[in-house]
DNA sequence: TCAAGTAATATTGTCGACAATTTTAAGATT
DNA sequence: AATCTTAAAATTGTCGACAATATTACTTGA
């Protein structure tokens, strides 16, 4: 097996050149290495990459499936655009299924599973108390909350959709805003709120609480981006 | 019925070959000609339409971001199965999408656009009342009132995402159990309530009732493929 | 007869070349 | 100088061929 391809592409080894083209191509899109508008050169990339464009636009092809690059016949691929209408309609969606998930979850969830959820919102409260790995719990910590109730739902379509599909966008959303104004210890105070509603089986109050959380987030979101003057389009 | 598949493709004529052959084979899915689970062979379907192998497998990859086929590296693409899990995560989340979208139209809704839906439902009325042309009322008829609900939500990415993707899948399931046992009129009395709850602009209530009545449909469903015994995977 | 191994076949994955279209550059006309 | 034409270049779309992998058919040995 020839190893031309660069460095980045030899770490992945898939099955299939154009998974791990795909998955290359959505990371950098989400950590901006792709700049939001910009275009995606078949050829330019193909050559990075150490490829020939077959394999290449298959994955571009599911990039746009994803949702993270537009195409348009004849003319080629670009990275989405970044905007508040698309930034609140992506929130309305995820307020929705989130919502229905933790729904689900308050339905389904274990006594175990409950537990182990209580034992990481406790790590998150010592994290904050000592004021080490701020940027953790700013961003990661935040998502393995709503990760582990969404896969609580154990429904496999809504899991697929927010996991590889919406959490992409809203990364890039958080990312580009550089979205500092939250408030850690309100967002964790909200997370033990829709705990204990999963904890006591209440189904409405789950989905109630945690659409509120994500409505405040997405308004937070909101006000850094009209800030940032991102808000333009 | 079924045209010379080359004729067919004469006939949409869009920008690309790769455009045409993706919804030529969407189509071939959601009305059946591919049965459910049968495989895709691309050698055979580049012959049956005329094409080389690329513009297809395009298609097909665009088909599997659909959810209306699978793929497995070396392997193949296949149809999806259609199986009772399924189907209810799917109606769940269209519950969660449509419930929402619900809400957004009541309030958004123009008071024009909500005197055209009742008169769209007045014309319902009377198509039950003159027992004509009931297969309509049964499918197309009922999807036209979501359809505007959806659209009146004026949220680009739920559209999307409940037209091209949820709405396919949904009629794969409808046309295979061959559905019949539903109400025609108590779907109709649904449908008035929540236009006037939209009228109101009372999007909780909107909401709580577009939900009730996708659960009611979705459980009729169920039964459904219960007696086709489609339930069993 | 069956199982495991192996060769033959078929199918998918990848590549490079050509065709069609768009974008850029240059030239002509006013 | 600005605008419209036209030619050149670049980019995407499509094709056929080959490589890699999976599936089938066959053989062999117990």
């Amino acid at each position: 097996m020839t190893r031309l391809a660069t460095d980045n592409l030899a770490l992945i080894k898939s099955a299939t050149l154009s998974e791990d083209l795909a998955q290359q191509l959505s990371n950098a899109i989400v950590q901006g290495h792709l700049a939001q508008g910009s275009k995606i050169s078949e050829a330019e990339l193909a050559k990075q990459y150490g490829v020939s464009r077959g394999p290449l636009r298959e994955a571009i092809v599911k990039l746009e499936g994803l949702g993270l690059v537009t195409r348009t016949a004849n003319v080629g691929a670009r990275v989405i655009e970044l905007n508040l209408k698309d930034m609140l309609d992506t929130f309305t969606m995820r307020e929705a299924l989130e919502g229905m998930a933790a729904r689900l979850a308050a339905e389904t969830m274990t006594q175990n599973e409950v537990t182990r959820l209580y034992a990481l919102l406790d790590q998150h409260q010592s994290h904050l108390d000592n004021n080490q790995d701020e940027q953790y719990m700013q961003q990661g910590g935040n998502d393995d909350f709503h990760l582990r109730i969404i896969h609580a739902s154990q429904n496999t379509k809504l899991i697929r959709l927010l996991t590889e599909e919406l959490y992409a966008i809203i990364r890039m959303y958080r990312r580009h805003t550089s979205d500092q104004r939250s408030d850690p210890r309100q967002a964790l105070r909200e997370h033990r709120a829709i705990l204990d509603a999963i904890a006591n089986h209440e189904g409405d109050l789950a989905e109630l609480l945690m659409r509120r959380h994500i409505s405040r987030a997405s308004q937070l979101l909101k006000q850094a981006m009209e800030k940032t003057g991102l808000a333009s389009h």
